[in-house]
DNA sequence: ATCGGATTTAGAGTTGACTTTAAGTTGAAG
DNA sequence: CTTCAACTTAAAGTCAACTCTAAATCCGAT
């Protein structure tokens, strides 16, 4: 059993956020103390760890609820939630391509900027004899 | 000499979000027509071009602002462009490593929905029987 | 038993990046 | 010359994802 304060150090999330999660039910079902304090299992903080994985890749915090409701809903849902992976899979996928692309132009301009600074400084150097 | 719209169209960002970026510095000095109506030319479009991959790449807004007024105050900032650059050019790496990890685990994850949802089916297709 | 730091809630506030609105102006087509 | 869609501005509104606040409760240590 884990606080929410253990849990928040295991997943860099803090406890706001743990909370804002819970309400908004991508985490369900977390057992309280007799006085109502959170109580986090080791399946808990699995399930957070998918969860992290899906954030961290881009999905919306409405979509992994949506996910997670289906997870609850039982086995027929399991087409559903393969499509829902695949078609997330296919977007971080081409979004990572993009990125790519579009850093490789970056590092295009970087080098330009080196060379144009050499350039540059050489001419200072100059100018201070 | 291009209309708002004209750039709209070539780079898919809407005449609101172009004349957004203009208030806060990251494209200046578009010129006007004698009624005030921006024409924008095919450097303005070049200027573009690095600023999308920029904030594509994940730049923020504020960030973009920075290295553009950079870029007007001259050759002595040449240093700290590239150092600019080249820091943004390492948190791209970083975070697009971080998001393949990820990415590995959700299609991991993926695979075993895959898996259960072959064997769910098969059970619902003898029962069918 | 009591202290004090951690926890609880509902709800308000913040941030970044747009997006829309209102009210007025411009300019190509008929 | 008129028309009317496209343009202009400043400012308000939206949205997602937190983030913070207040006031009350909990609980491990003295």
């Amino acid at each position: 059993m884990y606080t929410i304060q253990d849990v928040s150090k295991k997943t860099g999330l803090t406890a706001h956020t743990l909370r804002y999660y819970e309400k908004e039910g991508l985490i369900t079902g977390v057992e309280r103390s007799q006085g109502g304090i959170r109580q986090y299992t080791d399946e808990d903080l699995e399930r957070l760890g998918l969860i992290r994985c899906l954030k961290n890749t881009g999905m919306s915090i409405q979509e992994i609820a949506r996910f997670v409701q289906l997870t609850h809903e039982g086995d027929h849902t399991l087409e559903e939630r393969v499509e829902l992976l695949r078609e997330h899979r296919e977007r971080v996928l081409e979004r990572m391509a993009e990125m790519q692309e579009h850093l490789d132009k970056v590092t295009w301009k970087l080098n330009f900027f080196t060379e144009k600074l050499r350039a540059y400084q050489e001419k200072e150097t100059k100018k201070a004899k």
